[in-house]
DNA sequence: TGATAATTTGACCGGTTGGTAAACATTACA
DNA sequence: TGTAATGTTTACCAACCGGTCAAATTATCA
């Protein structure tokens, strides 16, 4: 036998867990880092401390690996939106989904840089992706945001550019981190930042979102 | 003689001139589409019309050609944020900035693509842009908002994070514009994008930095 | 027009790329 | 323990990469 991927018996080795395991986290390092073009098989077979030929032991193509990277880390990216709840306080509930998404942006800046270089550059590997499960979710959500302003309980908006505006400007703490830092400079560059953004964007959304004629406490 | 960019005569030829212009058009093509690693020399060419030795004769390396787009585009790329006005009215400032801003991520996606491209795989070609000129003005920038905000005129904020803010939500939609059409899907996704998004986003920009007590008309 | 400089081309080069073949080593398990 | 399946390595390949070179072509202008 010699496909490790179309075992025989569906259990996977100890052995592969963890082989793949450290493939992924290696291509993520390096995928999220130069974008799927500019992004080796070598560079990662070496961050991850393994041979070329034995790394594609495991995936048989640069473009396998990416799916399976994509396919792993999509699920965990979409989880703060689908924790949106129309149940929830209005306000409550989108001053959460920003800070859930900039803890992502500040924890896992990689994850984010992998969709950013990918979307960035056409997404040419993940557009089902987008146009399937991602506007099904959003659409359902943007739903949840119409009530709301239909009830009265924000201000009428676009529900759609809104969830624009907040992956934007979250996302931007990682997908521009090196920007940001350049401006912010040496002083300013520590991790303090995370938390001036989240009092600057709770504070912009929250404001701007709530009818004026009854601020919500 | 065989080193056109460095003639002896200062002035340029009609050809030099021409020519230079058609390179510049298709790098920024291509490094806009696939990253400065992900272009090919061959790709650019290809889109320039002209053989590769051709092309390497006006621009001897692909960092050359980089740098020299690079060059070209940040001037005209900053502009927007030069012409923000310390003597105008603030709220008005602000709401002028976001529509230019929009009108050039509408209007010159490939050039956004290009910086976001840069930054995103760490900026290893313009870091010293960013860590001089661009932090330069926008610190410059950032203390006329300081002055709006101490003077009540509008809501106290962080200015470094109001400019982040700007920027990401605005060029969002030139940056991910694939994921912008595919979430809003095939009927939502003409031109008419970019007008809803300059409505939703000057309206939460303004109505966010207003300071309650006194609103601008 | 003729000579000189500027431009364009095809052939080519060494290094890198994604991926393969097959021999070798290790593990799992009857 | 033996053996078959699994895992790893060395050597290698064809295609592609950025870039060079010398020869051929075209533009310039005295």
């Amino acid at each position: 036998m010699v496909l490790p991927r179309a075992a025989k018996t569906q259990r996977r080795t100890r052995i592969q867990e963890e082989k793949e395991e450290r493939i992924l986290e290696a291509a993520l390092e390096v995928f999220s880092a130069h974008g799927f073009r500019g992004a080796t098989v070598d560079q990662i077979a070496d961050v991850a401390g393994m041979s070329k030929p034995n790394l594609l032991y495991y995936f048989r193509t640069k473009e396998a690996m990416h799916r399976a990277l994509i396919d792993r880390v999509l699920d965990t990216w979409l989880d703060p939106l689908r924790a949106f709840d129309a149940e929830g306080n209005p306000v409550a509930e989108i001053r959460s989904y920003i800070r859930r998404k900039l803890e992502m942006a500040r924890d896992f800046p990689r994850e984010s840089r992998l969709f950013a270089n990918e979307v960035l550059q056409g997404a040419p590997h993940i557009e089902d992706e987008l146009k399937g499960p991602l506007k099904e979710l959003v659409d359902e959500k943007a739903e949840v945001i119409r009530a709301w302003t239909k009830a009265g309980k924000i201000a009428k908006c676009d529900p759609y550019h809104l969830i624009f505006a907040i992956w934007s400007t979250t996302q931007h703490y990682a997908d521009f981190d090196v920007q940001v830092r350049a401006v912010l400079g040496q002083g300013n560059s520590g991790e303090g930042r995370f938390e001036d953004a989240a009092r600057f964007l709770e504070r912009l959304f929250v404001d701007g979102l709530q009818v004026s004629e009854q601020p919500i406490s």
